[in-house]
DNA sequence: GTGAAAGCGCTAACAG
DNA sequence: CTGTTAGCGCTTTCAC
């Protein structure tokens, strides 16, 4: 009989449903501390933005912050699992210990929402954030523009060692993919340097010489151009990730010239916006949701 | 008493309040035919997808469609007028009949949102478009990514007579605004073209002898694409607005290198949203609402 | 003006 | 398992 009046084009009213069912959903939120690092807190701006949306509709948010290493992230996640929720966004960043967690998250039988990184598995869940690799191809792209003389590209990485993801790789992969599948191309040069995080003066100016481009596949582009602009290097085109402040303010200067956007407060705002509409509206969402890959230059900048 | 309880961090209960409200609100949506304009049907795209959202939330659309000339666009303003609707979208295409349609809605009482362009106006509303002098600005931007050699830069206006809006030529000036700006780009020399709308065949060979970039600010960059291709003129880097299907086809192709998407789906379904803001949650909403500038290339297509 | 009461459409609890 | 009912928090109406 239920199914008989749902097919006659019943809709459920939401106002009514809501205010009957009297409930509160929880949505645990588990993510990295965000003090210190921009990208984490641009992802929390969002969410508090959508919890505010959200205040008034039923929902609560629990926030659960774990130090930037495994064991934290272990302590905290038991943490998460002794409360209770109705809905779950966090980021997978140690390979391993999420996917434990996910698999005790799959049994309370809630939605679940990964930002930042995907977990390959089959739990259900949604994933809302970056195509790595495409990020990477656009930056091929990017630095593709100059003239068709021979160009030297010098990819930068600085990372730190606990960087597990392997976003990063990723993005270097789709860099090259772009101009081996662009042949005519092959005046581009490339050549390779790694760098521990914060050491910074281990640049040197030698390994810019002859250098037409750079690309920093993570967000710390502005290290590369702080050095550049200190010791006076000009007509280098910068290309990095990430609208943090000093990549901004650099941008602004015309010292790094493109910056790839991966909009973490979108990120954050999306994903509680999935577990709002799979809780409290009873919609569907889609399995994978990419964020779009935004080009910044100092014009369109805001 | 009212006032001492709201003090107390009192907040309604949306879901018992628009039970108890027990009302559809009707939102009229005043817009030009879009069945043979794509930009204005991807406005009506985003404007449906936001109907399908709000419809179990108290939302009803009432639509109605204008031809593209100003007698048809009074004929359907007093038809709307006529009607009873709790909130307006509509886009002023004809800036003194808009004026007199906005005069007459702000007797109504009810909250204003315009897309696509503007009017200055006293006239309490909220505008959720582009900012044109700002794109044209970006635009010179991505054209100046060429080599610091002699760089010949063709502007083609391409443009119907009832093209009424300034937009295109916000766009203009904030191009060469761009190239003003930066004395060190002296070497880019500027010719201007004007056709008349569908009067591809206009365009000759002659026109782009020695010219290395084009300029089509507005939507027709196809137009120039077509004819470099049918001539097999390589080498000339075109910029343009907006995602038709035309447009994207030649991105793909290489043909046109950059589009400036001033994302018409996000423009309405953002409307309706700032809508039912206003009525349904009974919550502010900002006067003006840019839409960010997006820097389309092959690359990040879709 | 203030106060009481009906009822919006649904859920959950309880009775049969 | 089906049918009935209280009550969620608010708005509106009607009585005072």
């Amino acid at each position: 009989m239920n199914a008989i009046i749902k097919e006659h084009g019943y809709k459920r009213n939401v106002f009514a449903s809501n205010l009957a069912f009297n409930k509160k959903f929880v949505f645990a939120v588990f993510l990295p501390k965000y003090d210190t690092i921009e990208y984490w807190h641009n992802q929390i701006k969002g969410i508090e933005k959508a919890e505010q949306e959200y205040r008034n509709l039923g929902v609560v948010l629990d926030y659960y912050f774990y130090d930037f290493d495994s064991t934290s992230f272990k302590n905290k996640a038991s943490e998460v699992l002794k409360s209770n929720f109705d809905g779950i966004l966090f980021a997978p960043i140690f390979h391993d210990e999420s996917v434990l967690f996910l698999e005790e998250c799959q049994k309370k039988q809630v939605p679940i929402v990964m930002v930042d990184a995907n977990i390959e598995t089959s739990i259900a869940h949604t994933y809302v954030g970056q195509d790595a690799f495409k990020s990477g191809v656009l930056a091929g792209k990017l630095i593709s523009f100059a003239v068709k003389s021979e160009r030297r590209v010098l990819v930068v990485k600085i990372a730190r060692e606990i960087e597990t993801t392997s976003v990063y790789l990723q993005r270097i992969a789709g860099f090259y993919s772009f101009f081996e599948k662009n042949k005519n191309l092959e005046h581009f040069k490339f050549t390779e340097l790694t760098i521990k995080d914060s050491g910074k003066e281990l640049l040197n100016v030698n390994m810019f010489a002859g250098i037409h481009s750079v690309f920093v596949p993570n967000s710390r582009a502005y290290m590369v151009a702080q050095f550049l602009e200190a010791n006076h290097i000009v007509g280098i085109r910068i290309i990095g990730y990430d609208l943090l402040e000093l990549n901004k303010e650099y941008l602004k200067k015309g010292i790094i010239d493109f910056l790839i956007h991966q909009k973490p407060e979108i990120q954050g705002y999306t994903a509680i916006g999935f577990l709002y509409k799979q809780l409290v509206l009873q919609e569907p969402v889609p399995q994978t949701q990419y964020m779009p890959l935004e080009i910044i230059v100092k014009e369109n900048l805001e």
